[in-house]
DNA sequence: AATGGGACCTGCGCGC
DNA sequence: TGCGCGCAGGTCCCAT
């Protein structure tokens, strides 16, 4: 599911539900999604805690607790969290003192949950590069320059730039009206900016639409995102182009599928 | 450095 | 109807 906008929306919509809220009990459905430390010390050192802070950095979730402990939440492809009551499809479940839980859900059993002293030094976290907010245009012509790598790879390495997934890389560079196969050093000083300004609006307006539920992904309170009906070329094989009505492309770039229009994306 | 493959998992939709 | 196959928002690891 969740690229930067899915991950941010969670992020603030659980900010405004469990700030302050005490873990009174944990229910471990699927010990295999919980990563470190074993199951049985995950639950005896979060249940008692309550929550300080949420933070997102990139696609990663993080729920601190205290300066030295933080649960550390990855959803891959299918994790997402439900705000409410107990759900029977939860692969893990949080209980507060009020009652209420966070189920974890995650339909594939991807992601991961780890509670850590700290997150700054996990590998994934360190290797990130900058979000694309946290660059400047410059940054980012810097970034493609003399890479041979196709442009949509690049968009998709998280070492490079953070946040952006499968769906909204498609998007950005139809938006962008480039071609998804160019190598990244091809395009021009004014392509690659327009490219960088259509990554931050796509990303804006997913912000502002609370995401796409194009699959599993719900909000906190199971709600669909207002995205996925925006969706200019994601999925949309054979469809027409909502610019010139040709039909979109589907290639596999990097092993990802890959939709494009072939007539506006040069 | 870049590319391609497979692995991790489960479930859906499609074609036969 | 039923079954097998391909595919799915992410990341890691290996080989070339």
């Amino acid at each position: 599911m969740p690229e930067l906008p899915e991950v941010e929306t969670i992020k603030r919509d659980l900010t405004k539900k469990i700030i302050g809220q005490k873990i009174v009990d944990i229910k471990i459905n699927k010990p295999k999604i919980i990563k470190e430390p074993s199951a049985d010390l995950f639950k005896k050192g979060i249940i008692g805690e309550k929550v300080k802070e949420v933070k997102r950095i990139a696609k990663v979730l993080i729920i601190k607790f205290r300066e030295d402990k933080f649960l550390v939440i990855h959803l891959r492809i299918s994790g997402w969290l439900l705000y409410g009551k107990e759900d029977p499809r939860a692969r893990v479940v949080f209980v507060f003192s009020g009652g209420k839980c966070l189920n974890y859900m995650d339909q594939r059993v991807l992601g991961e949950l780890k509670l850590r002293k700290s997150y700054s030094d996990l590998k994934f976290i360190k290797t990130l590069g900058p979000e694309p907010f946290d660059m400047s245009p410059e940054d980012f012509k810097k970034l493609i320059k003399g890479r041979s790598t196709k442009i949509k790879v690049l968009l998709l390495d998280q070492t490079l730039i953070a946040g952006i997934g499968n769906i909204y890389a498609q998007e950005a560079l139809f938006l962008a009206k480039i071609d998804p196969k160019r190598p990244a050093k091809s395009l021009k000083e004014s392509e690659a900016g327009r490219l960088y300004e259509k990554i931050i609006s796509i990303l804006k307006e997913a912000i502002k639409y609370k995401g796409s539920s194009v699959d599993s992904y719900r909000d906190l309170s199971g709600g669909r995102g207002g995205m996925e009906q925006r969706l200019r070329v994601y999925s949309r094989k054979g469809k027409p182009c909502p610019v010139c009505n040709k039909p979109i492309s589907k290639i596999a770039l990097g092993g990802r599928g890959t939709c494009f229009c072939p007539n506006c994306q040069r």
